[in-house]
Order: structure tokens, then C-alpha cells, then sequence
DNA sequence: TATTTGATTCTT
DNA sequence: AGAATCAAATAT
């Protein structure tokens, strides 16, 4: 099912939540990819620093003021495209950062690498992810364990004081980075 | 108009 | 620890 945009049209913090566990689908010239949401963060409103809102409405940020659902994407030290689903109703600037996914068992950690995996870049900026055309997000029902997600600081946002410490990125525990599977000899070899 | 700075990743 | 690399924000 393709999540609508009334499910983005809430408090920031649940959307973000709920959204680890559900999947990032892209689609260009009949390629289809598929990834499991593992890492997002969440950015709200003018007053948390971190957010690329607390500096106004700009030709940047105007699209974080707009209606939930559609896409914000920026490039990021030159050469990293960012992706953010926007939410809340319009006129309070929040989205959510895509920052890690799992495909076909392979893990893509960073934000940088994911919108590289799926071919991602500004041209998406502003795009309604709620249509299913070129990028959407899907509830494929896949329940996401209890004490599997795990909430931690954002990351990179030294610059935002008080606001760096909130523990705004959420992360779903993985196969590949459960605790209690040390390396072994074996494993190694067994490549 | 000039300089600084990132919601990062990769190499040394 | 530093480079890559550039648009937006900030300083001048």
C-alpha cells in the first residue's frame, strides 16, 4: 500500500517512527528499487536549530513550509544529495532525513549512499512522494519488533546546542548489528 | 563581493 | 586527520 499524505500530516516525531520498518521504493525507465527504512531523523519546525528552517522561509526551505508528503532534497558538502519527506500541515516546516536502508539483505548506511543508490538528486526537490510515480513510500506490513528501534542524537548537527542532544534519529536493530554474534574464526572464513 | 560552513563520505 | 566540492548563509 503507498503510504498517503495523511500519514505525513502528523507530529513529525511519530511520523519518523513509524516510518523505520516501512519501505523506500523508486522507479525510473521500468527500474524498480526497494529498501527498508533502517535510520531517519527528524527535523521540526523554526525553533530546533537543527533544522534548515530555524533560518526562515528561503527559496531553500520554502518547500518545508508546504504541504506533508513531498519531497525536500539539497545537496549537502558539495557533493552529498539529501533525502527529506516533509510533514505536519503546511505552514510548520518539518521533514524527515533518509539516512539508511536495507536492500536485497544489503545494507546502505548513510544518506549520502542511499539517495546515490537510488539515483536521487535535486531534480526531485519538491516532488509529491504520495502519487506513486518516481519515488514513494510503501507499507508492505511488516511489523517492526518490539525494542528492535532505538532512538540516539542526530548526527553532524554539533553546530544546534541544545538541539543536537535531542534523540531525534531512530534506528531499527538489524540482523547484521545484533549484539551477542561475535566474530568468529569460522565466520570469517566462510565468506 | 568575499569568506565560511555544512543534516557526508572516502582516503591517508 | 584531511580532502573533495559547492550552494546557501554570513560577514565585509
Amino acid at each position: 500500500m503507498i503510504i498517503p499524505r495523511d500519514y505525513f500530516d502528523r507530529p513529525t516525531l511519530d511520523v519518523a517512527r513509524s516510518l523505520v520498518g516501512k519501505y523506500l521504493v523508486r522507479e525510473q525507465g521500468g527500474r524498480l528499487i526497494a529498501g527498508r527504512i533502517i535510520e531517519v531523523e527528524a527535523y521540526v519546525g523554526t525553533e530546533d536549530k537543527a533544522c534548515h528552517a530555524s533560518k526562515g522561509r528561503t527559496a531553500r526551505t520554502d518547500v518545508l513550509f508546504g504541504p506533508p508528503g513531498h519531497a525536500y532534497v539539497y545537496l549537502c558538502y558539495g557533493m552529498y544529495e539529501m533525502l527529506n519527506v516533509v510533514t505536519e500541515q503546511e505552514g510548520f516546516p518539518a521533514a524527515i532525513l533518509l539516512r539508511a536502508v536495507e536492500c536485497d539483505g544489503r545494507l546502505i548506511d548513510g544518506p549520502g549512499r542511499l539517495t546515490r543508490a537510488f539515483d536521487i538528486d535535486r531534480r526531485l526537490n519538491r516532488c509529491d512522494l504520495t502519487l506513486g510515480q518516481s519515488l514513494w513510500f510503501e507499507d508492505r506490513g511488516e511489523a517492526v519488533p518490539p525494542g528492535w528501534l532505538k532512538t540516539h542524537p542526530r548526527i553532524g548537527v554539533d553546530y544546534a546546542g541544545e538541539w543536537a542532544h535531542k534523540p531525534w534519529r531512530f534506528r531499527l536493530t538489524t540482523e547484521a548489528s545484533k549484539p551477542g554474534r561475535p566474530i568468529t574464526k569460522r565466520a570469517l572464513s566462510r565468506k
